[in-house]
DNA sequence: AATGAAACCTGACAGC
DNA sequence: TGCTGTCAGGTTTCAT
């Protein structure tokens, strides 16, 4: 469901609600069972850890815990040696959500984790497809360039010898993290760059152009609350409105907005592609 | 090293 | 009403 837009939207809605809180107690349902961390160790970690923030990495929401009540002048003079504080990873996978909710407000199906929060609320993870992952690290950090950050050499650095086609290569989270299949789709419409391009074929004008329509594209998309296509909604429960900016993605057959020529869709690594035959070379 | 298909899951929707 | 097939915003794994 959620690519680097709507987990922004839904890493900043969560900031503002549950920074400073305390997490009282943490329910785990049997599934949720993510790649490294087991429920046992979750839960420890959670249980009476405060939330200090919360941000995103790539697709990753990061919650970063403090141990509840253990602030830097007792640290300092525990004999325990400091270790990195942890912190919680949570990837949405297609149809993960995070909700701010109430005790009393009904546990909707698919409901994996519960946490308890001090201030009486509940932060509750829901993910029928169960694609996403929760797990605890120390020192998190994940693969490849922010694309919000990229400076252009390095994203040039990327694509310069791999002959794998544009858009597979802006899906692969080792060289970027956080463009998935809509924000590639309507990235390269606007640079003007076929999809199935092999990267090592695109000159060094047209990918600057691309990393420019790639922070132009995830900027307007922020700032309208991500794409909301089935049923994305935020730490709030609100839609996005980018899906109304869509230039390709989910057109196929309807006219360009440029040139009327009408989008086509393939199927690129196993995930459909959009594109404009006419505006995009 | 690097493509690609399949797998992991459930739900929505179209067509019959 | 209900069955079948297809598709979905992601990532990993296995085969070629």
């Amino acid at each position: 469901m959620p690519e680097l837009p709507e987990v922004e939207t839904i890493a900043r809605g969560l900031a503002s609600r549950v920074s400073g809180d305390v997490i009282e107690s943490v329910w785990l349902g049997q599934k949720p069972e993510p790649l490294k961390s087991t429920a046992l160790e979750i839960a420890a970690a959670l249980e009476h850890s405060r939330i200090a923030t919360v941000r995103r990495v790539g697709k990753h929401i990061v919650f970063d815990l403090e141990p509840k009540g253990r602030g830097r002048v007792r640290s300092r003079q525990s004999h325990v040696p400091p270790t990195a504080s942890a912190q919680w990873i949570v990837h949405l996978g297609m149809t993960g959500r995070l909700q701010v909710c109430e005790p009393q407000t009904e546990i909707l199906k698919h409901t994996h984790a519960i946490l308890k929060l001090a201030s009486g609320r509940e932060l509750r993870f829901v993910d029928p497809r169960r694609f996403g992952r929760l797990s605890i690290a120390r020192g998190f950090e994940a693969a490849g360039i922010e694309p919000l950050e990229a400076e252009f050499d390095p994203f040039f650095a990327l694509f310069r010898s791999r002959k794998t086609p544009i858009k597979s290569a802006l899906l692969n989270q080792k060289l970027l993290r956080g463009v998935g299949n809509i924000y590639a789709d309507e990235s390269l419409f606007r640079a003007g760059i076929r999809p199935r391009r092999s990267a090592s074929t695109i000159t060094r004008e047209q990918l600057a152009r691309l990393l420019s329509s790639i922070k132009v594209v995830l900027n307007e998309a922020i700032a309208l609350g991500g794409s909301s296509i089935s049923d994305y909604v935020d730490a709030d429960g609100e839609e996005g409105f980018f899906q109304l900016q869509h230039r390709v993605y989910g057109r196929e057959g309807e006219p360009c907005l440029v040139c009327k020529t009408l989008v086509k869709r393939i199927v690129i690594g196993g995930r459909s592609s959009h594109y404009c035959a006419k505006c995009q070379k």
